[in-house]
DNA sequence: CTTGACCCTGTAGTTGCTACAGGGTGCATA
DNA sequence: TATGCACCCTGTAGCAACTACAGGGTCAAG
C-alpha cells in the first residue's frame, strides 16, 4: 500500500510517516519503481502499534523500548507491565497537576465580583497570591 | 533587584527571564554601570503574574493578551473571566483525555496473563485493539 | 495534453524553554 | 597583589514530536 493509504488506514498524517521512517521508529517502506513507498502489512501493524502507545502518552523512546519488547515472544510481560504501571503513575501525575489548575482557575472566577476588574479580585488572584500549594 | 535575585523570588531561572525579556512578554529591565539589569518591583509584579498564568495553562499568547487586560483597571471583568472560563474547559478536556489513557493503561495490565508476552495479551492491546472511544 | 491527485526530498518553523560557549564584573580571601 | 568565586552578559544551538512548505516528479482520466 502507498504511503496515503497507510496515512488514511492509522489516522496519521503523510509526513508523520516520513518523520517517523527518518526517526526509524519505524522500518523504512520498499520502493516501487516510481520511487513511491510501499507498505506491507507488517508496517501497518508497526505504525498502529506506534500510534496507539504514542496516543498514550509513551515518548518515543518508550516507545521505541517497547517495539523491542514486542519483537519477542520471550519477553517477560514484567517487563512491559513495569512500563505500563510508571505511565499510569505519570498520567496520575498529570490528572493531578491539572486538577489543581482547574481549583485555582475556578477559584479566581469565583474571586470575581465587580463590573470592572479594577473592582474584581480576578486580576488581583493572578498578581498576588503566593503559588498554589 | 538583580536578575538572580528576581529569579529566586519567583521560582524562574535566569534564562527564562531573558527569554521572557527577549520575546517582550516583561518589559526589558534599566541596566546598571556594568551592564547588569536591575529590576523594580513592577518587573516582579509582572512576573509573577506570567509565572502563575504560565502556572494555570495559558500560553504565552494568552498570558500577553491577560497582561494586555490587566493593565487597565477600566477593563471589564467578562473579558477575563471569559478567558478564565475557556481556560477552565481546556483543562477539563485534558483530564478527559488523561483519564482515557488511564482506563486503556488499566486495561492493558488486566490482559496481561501469562509469564511471556507470547501469552498475554499487553501488547496485543496495543497492536490490534481498535482506537478507545 | 492538461488537470488533478498523488508521491518525492530537503529544510525550516512551532512552543517554551534549557544549555552551553566564551567572555566580563566585583568582592573576599591568601 | 593575585586569585578564586559567584555572579552577570550576549549569542547560538538543542529539545520533543511533529507540521508546513518549496520545488519537483508520476500517472491515470477527460
Amino acid at each position: 500500500m502507498r504511503i496515503g493509504e497507510l496515512a488514511r488506514a492509522t489516522g496519521t498524517s503523510v509526513e508523520t510517516i516520513r518523520y517517523y521512517e527518518r526517526e526509524g521508529i519505524i522500518p523504512a517502506a520498499d520502493r516501487a519503481d516510481n520511487n513511491y513507498r510501499d507498505y506491507s502489512p507488517e508496517h501497518l501493524a508497526t505504525l498502529t502499534f506506534v500510534r496507539r502507545a504514542r496516543g498514550l502518552g509513551f515518548s518515543m523512546a518508550q516507545v521505541r523500548a517497547l517495539l523491542a519488547l514486542s519483537a519477542d515472544a520471550d519477553t517477560p510481560c514484567a517487563d512491559v507491565d513495569r512500563m505500563v504501571q510508571s505511565q499510569i503513575e505519570e498520567v496520575d501525575r498529570r490528572i493531578g497537576d491539572l486538577e489543581a489548575m482547574r481549583a485555582q482557575l475556578s477559584g479566581m472566577l469565583a474571586a470575581c465580583g465587580g463590573r470592572r476588574i479594577g473592582d474584581c479580585g480576578v486580576v488581583e488572584s493572578l498578581a498576588n497570591r503566593p503559588p498554589a500549594n
